[in-house]
DNA sequence: CATTTTTTATGATTTATATCATATTTAAGA
DNA sequence: TCTTAAATATGATATAAATCATAAAAAATG
């Protein structure tokens, strides 16, 4: 059977509910707001279980923040909008996998390279980029200003 | 336990051998020479049994050529020598996964775009570009005249 | 201080991907 | 035409990723 869901390829489904999740809460909490996993995984429609143990983990690591008990639940701090996008994706699947080689090479490098290894670079450079110099404030930003959607 | 393996994004594992064996074969095999899986699997480093597969659905789809028997094997026509790495990218994992969208989300597209959609517009055209514009000969090519390499 | 609502910690289950195994078919050559 | 060496077809197993489930801990509030 083939599978149904189109997995992109760059990042795992973790990071991806993971962005949206922190994405959506950078727009929707702050340091006196906050959402309970239950009300979030319902606006960004993912599922809600999955999303809650990717949210304790970025919690854990003071990604973002989270209070227990009634009233309580997760929220970004002003201090934590400014991060990267990339802090988020690092935190959940790590970060060695985004400079290994094309080609699966275990000590492909500059020095000694796989055929694809210049021919890449570049573009390979500028997506880590996007990850490393956008913060998820700009795009909470972007999704009250500008055409721009999260579902 | 951790993964020991490094899986890098972009490509799967499937891709990643599929596009050495046929780099391999089309560095050392031609119309009038043909190399076993053995060997070839050997050469670069991946499991027989698996590039066996990936190599048989190639064949079918006519990316590569084989014959069957004593002194048979796998090869790579002239002609399909040409072809760009996209073939048998596409071949073997499909193309839809790479203009999905970057979050996941379901209906994002140029109309109604997910906050990373245009940022990372073009790094994303850039990296299909690559796998089409370049041939397997020319990855050939550049091994042997290079200083580049398949391990 | 009991109840309720939330996160937290932990692990079980399911699904997809990667890997291995093998009987069948085809072609070569003695 | 028999034997051998290869691809082919098919499916089984193992590993990793995604998803679900739930008991325990913590905080609010009556």
């Amino acid at each position: 059977m083939q599978s149904l869901k189109i997995v992109s390829y760059m990042l795992s489904n973790s990071s991806k509910y993971a962005l949206k999740a922190v994405i959506y809460l950078t727009l929707h909490t702050g340091d006196h707001s906050k959402m309970t996993v239950k009300e979030m995984s319902a606006h960004i429609k993912v599922p809600q279980a999955y999303v809650a143990k990717l949210l304790q983990n970025l919690s854990k690591r003071n990604l973002i923040s989270s209070t227990r008990g009634p009233k309580g639940g997760f929220y970004v701090s002003e201090e934590d909008k400014a991060q990267p996008l990339s802090n988020i994706v690092y935190a959940v699947e790590g970060r060695k996998q985004f400079s290994a080689c094309l080609l699966g090479i275990e000590d492909c490098d500059k020095e000694k390279p796989c055929p694809l290894h210049h021919r890449i670079a570049s573009t390979r450079k500028d997506f880590l980029e996007i990850l490393e110099r956008t913060s998820v404030a700009q795009l909470a930003y972007d999704l009250k200003t500008k055409n721009v959607f999260l579902q």
